[in-house]
DNA sequence: CAATCATATGTGTTAATATTCATATGTGTA
DNA sequence: TACACATATGAATATTAACACATATGATTG
């Protein structure tokens, strides 16, 4: 390895990481839970995804630790447990307008 | 749409960046320039993976921008035409490591 | 405890993506 | 010009992931 080679940590943990944000229906939901934490029914509602398909993309943020699902009655409430994330997102949303402008200019 | 619903700007971009980013050889692939500005035989070299495959990911990435090549002689080098990407990956394993801590936690 | 509502899960199908193999293109040099 | 090297591309296959359908589970209400 070169001494100038950056290091990206584990790279497995981060490309899982990243594989979970590139499925546009599952950034959707991180977006629309947003810091509030809203039952499942809400989240179907503002994302016009079907039942089964939002149950599905909830367990993979679920296991993944990126939204954390609590009981209240007959409902279940998901929630990010570290809003930090959404600063991140923000931050790569930013870099990505900028750097969309430089491809234009360059 | 609620008023808490956070706003991800263009859910399709950010996916489409994070799929990029997803994965994990094409990670391999910008870590392992960093900073500086190495040849196709050097990232073949340095994460081994085949030439075929490297040259596949390398489209990717440069059709999107994330890289840019500049021959020099027979040789085509690869770059990245904006390092703030690698901070942005940074501050993503960082989380990721706070993250894995909290679960332990919890 | 039957009926209903909210959510999850198992299975099969389809679409997207990575990978490899064979080959092409472009560059330097004898 | 012929040859060797660096990199790219096209086609075929393999792997993976999303989605839909049917059904199961768990909670509430009568």
């Amino acid at each position: 390895m070169n001494i100038n080679t950056y290091d990206c940590g584990s790279v497995k943990h981060l490309s899982t990481l990243f594989k979970l944000l590139a499925e546009p229906n599952r950034l959707k939901i991180l977006c629309s839970l947003g810091l509030e934490c809203r039952p499942v029914s809400d989240i179907i509602e503002s994302t016009e995804l079907s039942q089964t398909n939002v149950s599905f993309h909830l367990r993979a943020l679920r296991e993944a630790g990126l939204v954390k699902p609590e009981r209240k009655g007959a409902f279940i409430y998901y929630c990010l447990p570290d809003p930090e994330l959404l600063r991140l997102l923000g931050d790569f949303r930013h870099w990505l307008e900028e750097h969309q402008k430089e491809k234009t200019v360059v």
